[in-house]
DNA sequence: ATCATTTTTAAACACTTGTTTAAATTTGTT
DNA sequence: AACAAATTTAAACAAGTGTTTAAAAATGAT
């Protein structure tokens, strides 16, 4: 799990359990060192700064987001299996990461992150050709027509809100975690059944 | 708008916007007196403490938010209707308070948010008798048999994640505020079509 | 073993936090 | 006008914030 002891990455590890679980703003300095084991100073003089740890650790995180999608997309199968395969390693993954859909989210809104720490997603994306393939997709009638802005956000939205919404659904069904968790091995079907219908109309 | 001139009322809805905006954590008792154009002191006078003030707000914020969603699913129309009906006026809803569903979700997923200001929602949903009408309507095959708690989290993922994730969606497609209000309206159409599709297939 | 460098520590810095106090002001009642 | 109650204010409180300092400890090279 960790793979390096140094005191620098101890407090990195550290930061980053704390800042995916509480934000930016809902943390202190003194609360990573102290999950980290460490003397308060040691964060800024590995980091210089709260700000510049949490710019290190944003950076981390999206990498880690980014890294099973990069795969999927970059696979040589049909679209439709490469949607179908997305969806299942990206709740394999936030399953086991669950307060990671969250933080990349509210983070994201928060003015006082840099664009230099956004703007290379876009990049990530588009490197990976998955646009062009969907419109091509499109143009042979394989895959519905729709703005792909919205297959985007319709995908990400099925994928990363159950995680997101926790709290509140569990509020809404009165279950706990562990019901929770069996649930949402059930709505990954659906997700897939629903979108793979949507998208791919063809079919039957 | 503000129906209530008080130093109390003006107070609560200055903590509204700070509070839905920036979270518990993200704001201080100071900034919200500030933005009410208000001494410190007042805020406590009022409301004893800014946890206090929190819970209030997050009080009226639910019922607002619970208000548009209880009107339709106590209307005499068609389960298909309202399910239509659902999505159109939590678009509309949201898109007049975008901050809204960004708050709700994340303040449900801080443990430090008392049960009591959490339990009521439960009842508010369960009392509009949505959940035994879905479960009728599945019966009489109208609707798909699939779990209804993943039937209301498909609802609210394609309702709520738009909002709450606008600053990545915007980083990924490079688009501006006014760009992200027109997709979101393209947006809403495309949900529609998929769940209506999805939730009751009978329809061919 | 000595010494320069790196790492770690406790303490302090100036500032912000939520909250309270006590005095000042406004309000309403007689 | 006089007085009591409610409201508003500036100031202060202790505790917590991010950050810096300077001394101590550990490390590595000679």
């Amino acid at each position: 799990m960790s793979k390096d002891t140094t005191t620098e990455a101890k407090i990195k590890e550290a930061a980053k359990r704390v800042f995916t679980n509480k934000g930016f703003s809902g943390c202190s300095s003194r609360e990573i060192a102290k999950e980290a084991g460490m003397n308060v100073a040691l964060v800024n003089y590995y980091f210089r700064s709260k700000e510049q740890l949490f710019n290190v650790v944003f950076h981390t995180v999206m990498d880690d987001f980014m890294l099973s999608m990069k795969d999927v997309f970059r696979m040589k199968q049909p679209l439709e299996t490469k949607v179908r395969l997305f969806i299942e390693r990206e709740y394999e993954f936030i399953t086991k990461h669950p307060e990671i859909p969250g933080f990349i989210v509210s983070e994201m809104n928060r003015c006082e992150v840099g664009d230099s720490n956004k703007q290379f997603i876009m990049d990530e994306i588009a490197e990976t050709g998955i646009f062009e393939e969907m419109h091509q997709a499109q143009i042979t009638g394989e895959m519905r027509k729709i703005d792909l802005f919205s297959a985007t956000l319709i995908l990400m939205s099925n994928c990363h809100f159950p995680f997101i919404a926790k709290g509140l659904m569990q509020e809404i069904h009165q279950i706990d975690d562990e019901k929770y968790a069996q649930q949402l091995v059930l709505h990954k079907q659906y997700v897939i059944e629903m979108m793979i219908g949507y998208l791919f109309p063809a079919k039957k």
